[in-house]
DNA sequence: ATTGAATGCGAATACATATTCGCATTATGG
DNA sequence: CCATAATGCGAATATGTATTCGCATTCAAT
């Protein structure tokens, strides 16, 4: 950031602009999402836009910034049912995952969308962390019953494999496959692959 | 196509702008491909290139064409093992999967991870065809051993983790993860997934 | 060889976007 | 209330890119 905003209205300002590049992003997609258009939908000039963000792409880090909050505090109220077996687990975190992507009318989506070309990792690291974390702490537990060997690739697989599987789900309009079956699908799969046992019955 | 090209001159010129086209993705990314630049690779005046291609985008189609056609000829030419069982097969293909994003300098990488707003529709299709096709055959002469519902869904799954899972390995400069660990996890995971017990106990 | 069509050229046009700068307005501390 | 700093403005600048157009060159058929 070029300047600390000091006074309420220059950090209420910073607060619209980084709204307005979230809203312009749905509204027009990040490649339509222009300085001007910006600076209109925040109600304020171009030029103020450059008072505190150093260019464009300080913006899109800033945004990342504020989601990458947002998303660790949903994560922690997610409710972290202590008996819950891996199918209920992995089953939890795909609908949370899908419940993003339709949310803020396909902010996420988008983000994901362009992931190569933003400057998206802080928030990718807040849901890498969240998950690995969460992994640790069940196979830990259940160490005996789940033996499972080299953690770091196994999420890199499941993580990414969700994920994008997810964003192409959402993306085609042709509601071809429900959401439902897709969901399911993945869980078992997530499930067969890191847990071995299938279905919530044991 | 805007014109057709009836000489032997203008033909050649028409394959040099495609060529061009994907060695600018190659070298400058798919946002650093322009017009100009195109021309200039192609050792071609600017004017040239809108003399038989309406606009940009006609040039990615027409590579997209291009790219179809090679792939399918090369996935014709993969030999497909009669007696190989569900690991090798899905293997096999994962390791052609990894050699395509590695050949080519890197062009179905950069391909596939701007596949939002390119018109690669077609290069999909022709992978996605292959692919669901292979599995039909397999799974019909396989009709005992592995019966497999809905069969549309669970390629959706199969095709779009392994795609973006290979994508975020190979994109990731730093070698945290190998390859041949990703590779062999993948595999894995899709084999239990398809080959083992049939999903959802309801 | 001649001629008309096809091809090729690249400067010029039109547009869009990022970023700056001098000036006007507003807040804050004394 | 004044003085100074902070803030806000938006026309102007700089840059880049897609696309066109009138003219030059080459081809192919007679």
């Amino acid at each position: 950031m070029r300047k600390q905003p000091r006074q309420r209205r220059s950090r209420r300002m910073v607060d619209a602009l980084i709204d307005a590049t979230a809203q312009c992003i749905v509204e027009h997609g990040v490649d339509g999402t222009t300085t001007p258009r910006i600076a209109e939908c925040a109600g304020v000039s171009v030029g103020s836009l450059y008072q505190y963000f150093s260019d464009k792409d300080a913006l899109f880090e800033a945004l990342g910034e504020k989601l990458a909050h947002d998303v660790a505090r949903a994560l922690k109220r997610l409710p972290l049912p202590e008996s819950a077996n891996l199918h209920d687990l992995v089953g939890g975190a795909i609908r949370f995952g899908f419940e993003m992507l339709n949310a803020r009318e396909g902010l996420f989506l988008e983000l994901i969308r362009n992931w190569h070309r933003l400057p998206t990792a802080r928030v990718a690291d807040v849901l890498q962390d969240h998950f690995l974390e969460l992994a640790r702490l069940y196979f830990i537990k259940h160490h005996q019953r789940y033996p499972i060997a080299d953690l770091q690739v196994r999420m890199f697989i499941v993580a990414n494999s969700t994920l994008f599987t997810m964003v192409r789900q959402v993306s085609q309009d042709e509601g071809l496959l429900r959401q439902e079956e897709v969901a399911e699908g993945l869980t078992n799969m997530i499930v067969g692959y890191l847990g071995g046992e299938t279905g919530p019955s044991r």
